[in-house]
Formats: C-alpha cells, structure tokens, sequence
DNA sequence: CCGTAACATTACTGGGTGGTTATATTATGG
DNA sequence: CCATAATATAACCACCCAGTAATGTTACGG
C-alpha cells in the first residue's frame, strides 16, 4: 500500500523530471472506485449539493430534489456509509449534513474539467464556420 | 449554470461565515456524475495507475492490469472519449498516456478519506479491547 | 394506547455496464 | 498481394443498481 513507482512530473516529454509516487495496488484502487462510485450518480450529486447552505432534513432534501423519499433515504444510507454526511436525530426528523467540504474540492475539479471541454468544443464549432 | 446560493463555511454552526457558491445545475450534476463514473471502477483506475510512469501501447497496459486486450480496449475508448487520456499513433502500436496529472489529486483525495477511515475504525477496535 | 408523521427498509423490476469471445480494421514485412 | 501482429469493434450474457411501491420502525401528541 506504500510502494513506490517512476512518475513523470511535467507530462511534456522535454522535462522528464521523475518524482517517486505511492503507488496503489489493485485493493487500494477497488476502495477508490466505490467512492467514485457514490459520487457517479446524479441523485446522489443533488443531494450533497442540496446540503451545500447547510443541514437538512430528509424532508428538505426530497422537496429540493424532487427525489422520492424511499429514494432518498436509500441514498443518504449510501453516502453515510462510506463516511460523505453525517447524521442527527432531532425526535421525528434526521438531518443530514456534508461531513466535510472536500467533496466539492472533487466536483469543482470535474466542473474545471467539463468547463475546458465545452471551450474547446466552441473553439471547434466556431473553426468550422 | 452560474446560479449563486450560500454555502456555511465553517461546518460547525459556532462559526456560521456564509459564502456565496456557484449553484450547480442538474445538468451539470448529471455531467459531473458521467466524469465520475468513470473513475468509478478499479479496471479503469489500475489503467490510469498503469500510466502513472508515462505513456503505455495497448499492450503494455494488458500486461500490467492483468486484463484482456479487449476489455483494455474497451476501458481505454471511454477513458479517452471523456477526456482522461490522450493517444498517439505510432505504426502498429498505439500509446496512451494521462491526459492531465489533476487525475490524481482526485485520487489522492480519495485515498485520504481511506485513510481516515481505517485510522477510524483502528481507533475503536482499540477501544473495543 | 392510538393515530399519525418522518424516515428506513424490503422486494421487485428494467436499464445500464463490465467481461468474454469472436470478428473487423489497420499497418508492416516478405 | 498475403500473412501476421496490434488494436478496435460487435454481439452477447450475467450482474449490479437506481427507481418504485409497499411495508416497517420510531417518536410525538392527544
């Protein structure tokens, strides 16, 4: 789990600085995909977006989703599970919460990414006119 | 898509700072969440872990995942059409190689929660004895 | 107690997808 | 040309999983 392997640093074959990196192994990467996993899917996208002001209770986030409650309730099951919200019961209600602000570090990466694409795919469109 | 909505800061309610985030649009999500799947199976993360070193034929990835040359293929067409990898043509040969290096930080991330997560579980099997 | 409200869980089903096997494509060497 | 090697594609199957509908659980109020 601590090995370590090559890795180019500049990408670009000219500098071909080597910096030694954890390498993962097959297990390691099996764990890191069923977190990808929890954040593969819309649903489960919309409601950790729906706790971004703060708090909410289930009720709150099927309004704000308009997932059905069974839905959500099995999906909030998922992200509590692999450790992405935290709950608390207040008498009838639950509320969930983000368990910490490192997921959208992960979705803002992914928007920057969505982003280069859809601007290269202008600069394209506006080439073939 | 460019939508604002607040967003607490601090996590805990002591500190309520309010911060005013790019609201992200179910379309968006639903983009976000594609991305995501992709990194969402431990085949496609060994291939992108495999081109760590720098870029790798076709063969070279079957042999180092272990998998076979069709599901290699297979992994590597998806890989590439959302933009994770990058091909080069050379003679019979075809090298891939990471796209972007931000791949990792993605990862590295995730292995982080892992890592909390077993340090966690360590701590109260501790206190279990 | 009992009814009800909030949430969780179960059983089920349809669509999506990872893996395999077989076949197609492309390029090279003779 | 033809055989072959490297890679891509297609067809297929088994499995998983998101959604739903129904039911279960828990807590409150009267």
């Amino acid at each position: 789990m601590d090995q370590r392997i090559p890795c180019l640093i500049g990408l670009e074959h000219e500098e071909a600085d080597v910096m030694m990196v954890k390498a993962m192994s097959p297990e390691l990467l099996t764990l890191v995909a069923e977190r990808f996993k929890a954040l593969a899917d819309p649903a489960r996208l919309r409601l950790l977006n729906a706790m971004r002001p703060g708090e909410q209770s289930v009720g709150e986030l099927v309004e704000a989703t308009e997932l059905s409650q069974a839905n959500v309730s099995k999906h909030l099951a998922q992200l509590h599970t692999l450790g992405f919200v935290k709950r608390r019961k207040e008498g009838l209600f639950v509320y969930y919460a983000l368990a910490d602000k490192e997921i959208f570090r992960l979705c803002d990466v992914m928007c920057g990414r969505i982003e280069a694409e859809l601007k290269d795919r202008e600069r394209v469109l506006r080439r073939a006119v």
